[in-house]
DNA sequence: TATGAATGAGTGTTCATTCAT
DNA sequence: TATGAATGAACACTCATTCAT
């Protein structure tokens, strides 16, 4: 309304500069200036939009948690859809996509995450909500949870959430390393995903063996 | 046993120093003049000893890879011995003891891995040599890995090791956080561990579903 | 009188800010920014009335020497008019109402006064100007003078002037600190004023003891 | 015992350049590089000694507060020994050559007195306690303010402190413009402090007229 | 071995000032 | 006349590293 379009691009610009910067070198090891050159402003423009570095990544994560709540609520991407591993299959490359999106911002919270800092307590709470939430949508599933959440929260955290969030955060650095493509690295993520993590926690999920019989 | 009364000591009380403030805070994060604190040494002794700040996280790093790579020729720790879900508990407990021991520089390794550094490099290479060994340990396994490698590396590292490694550097946050024990929360854990990862990748292994049946 | 409507009030405007600000924070601490939210205008268009930060404060210390230089040949403050320690003591509040109002600019005007930067020439130029005109305005006064010139400069400078000047900047932080009313502390500072500095100074002025018999 | 004098002098060479450059270019306006060049040292060795900049003034304060209430119990500077113009010119000699010690810091002092920053009230209440101390030094004196307690501190304060600490502040740079030398000013100055705040403050003190007759 | 002192090269942040509209 | 956006030049402070002893 009081914004013409530039002037929000800038902003935006800046944040998304962050989010790169942050995800090569780490928050502590980004460089401020190197946010501004890649954002191409002025240094000094960064702190008309923003308050401090650390204000960027508080804004990144909330921005992070709302795109996941909003994955969690999203009519495409409901787990309790699930019917088959096809459609299984399906749901799990939307999920994929929305958050390859936002890589960056995933591998920092996997950076931050493991300090000891105030940081950690940040990203568990929002890591928490958003267990909570996926509980509390999926509705069936939260039937079943209710008899051990404690279980259940550790098996969706450790095999559920952290390997897709490893998957985000690794998958080019392994795409580099192995000469591998996107498409055939993703298709091996979700079927050992699904065979792993689906299969365990998801009722009527079919299993079956995940290495090649010789 | 090949310790010298004084020096070495000193030395490795250095080192982890290191590994705990790197862990607290990151390897950017960390001020050599924290680690000589907590080392209870001045700051200048710690480059007697070492090269750099760069120089103990290297180190740290090898200490690491060796550990692992003993362990996993380890007789107790032989993922191929197992037999039965109550042998492969076992090995896990036997395994995630060991890890913990070595949870800082894990930690560590977690941080450094997701960004776009040179480091990551060092640190993947790191995984890979210890996937290609736990092939080849478990000699069952590698042959029927054979087919199709590509694939079991991806289930190995994304189903597998990270899981693990998570486990390994956020189960005190976890502990903390929920006000859950020790004991139980690896037995959440390892339970499910064994229930995805195990179920899918050994041969044999039973199934059951991890969600309590309502 | 000679004001249009609008502009030249923002123009004022900014300037009185300018003043408050200074005194709060001293030339150096002060921010343009700050002055701008005071005068409720945007920060670029100071710089569309004034030249620079020091324009204003220039222009500030100019307003001040001729307030000052008007103040010494009015009719109702002329000190050479003094008959009775009763009419000083009017005189003495003509005076310190007038320069209390200008008390912001006062303020700065002893800090810069201070340093040894070159601003300091441009404010003792002032003084100079204003013990000279002093000297000249009240006539009889000029004469006496006249044989000791310097010792009566040191003497108007050290004991007139910046006891005058000090009172007109500190003594609302006196009243706030020790909760006294300005119609006491001033009545008091006069009484002061006079007993010490007139008595000396001004012909057939009566002397007093100044601290209360026992 | 631990220390060796010439690590002693670079701490103290640190805080006399902090003093010299404070008043040169007040707190604000003072570059803690310009500090560093002063003291001839490197600037991050000023951060090894010292805490911040602001650190250093406070120190600075602390320093003047003590050196003068050591001046105000000094038997050399005992106001009440005051027995005639000639000792009482004496012991001005000694005060100001203490305080011309120190004058660096008292300009400071001068400066940020006029803030209204809480910097002000840290002084003001060193101004206070140096107030109080007078008083209950100088016995005879405590009686006689007793009535008047409110109004003996006016008197002090603005015509016996503030006309020493401007003359201390200020006398170089008078003597600079008006090319007058030290001696001189300084008996100019103490014979007109004399012949007023003496005259008025102190029991039996001379009066006579400070303007030369015709 | 051990340390207090010292430093060069940054690092996040600020600020007076200018530009485009 | 007025403003939001933009910038260059600092600035206080930090930090890994080295030196002298």
């Amino acid at each position: 309304m009081k914004k013409q379009p530039q002037d929000e691009t800038t902003k935006e610009r800046i944040l998304t500069a962050a989010a790169a910067v942050f995800a090569n070198r780490g928050f502590d090891g980004a460089r401020v200036e190197e946010i501004a050159k890649l954002a191409g402003v002025n240094k000094a423009l960064i702190y008309y939009y923003y308050q401090s570095k650390e204000d960027l990544l508080s804004i990144l994560f909330n921005e992070l948690k709302d795109a996941i709540l909003t994955l969690l609520v999203s009519k495409e991407t409901r787990i309790i859809d699930i019917t088959s591993p096809e459609a299984a299959a399906q749901i799990m490359n939307r999920i994929l996509d929305l958050l390859e999106e936002r890589q960056n911002v995933i591998r920092v919270v996997i950076m931050e995450c493991a300090k000891r800092t105030p940081i950690n307590t940040q990203i568990f709470s929002m890591l928490d909500e958003i267990i909570t939430r996926m509980f509390s949508t999926t509705e069936g599933w939260a039937i079943e949870v209710g008899t051990n959440r404690s279980k259940a929260m550790v098996t969706e955290f450790f095999t559920g959430i952290m390997p897709m969030l490893d998957y985000v955060a690794y998958h080019e650095i392994w795409m580099e390393r192995y000469g591998i493509e996107e498409t055939i690295l993703r298709k091996q993520f979700i079927e050992s995903f699904l065979g792993t993590h689906f299969a365990y926690t998801v009722q009527g999920f079919p299993h079956k063996h995940g290495h090649p019989e010789a």
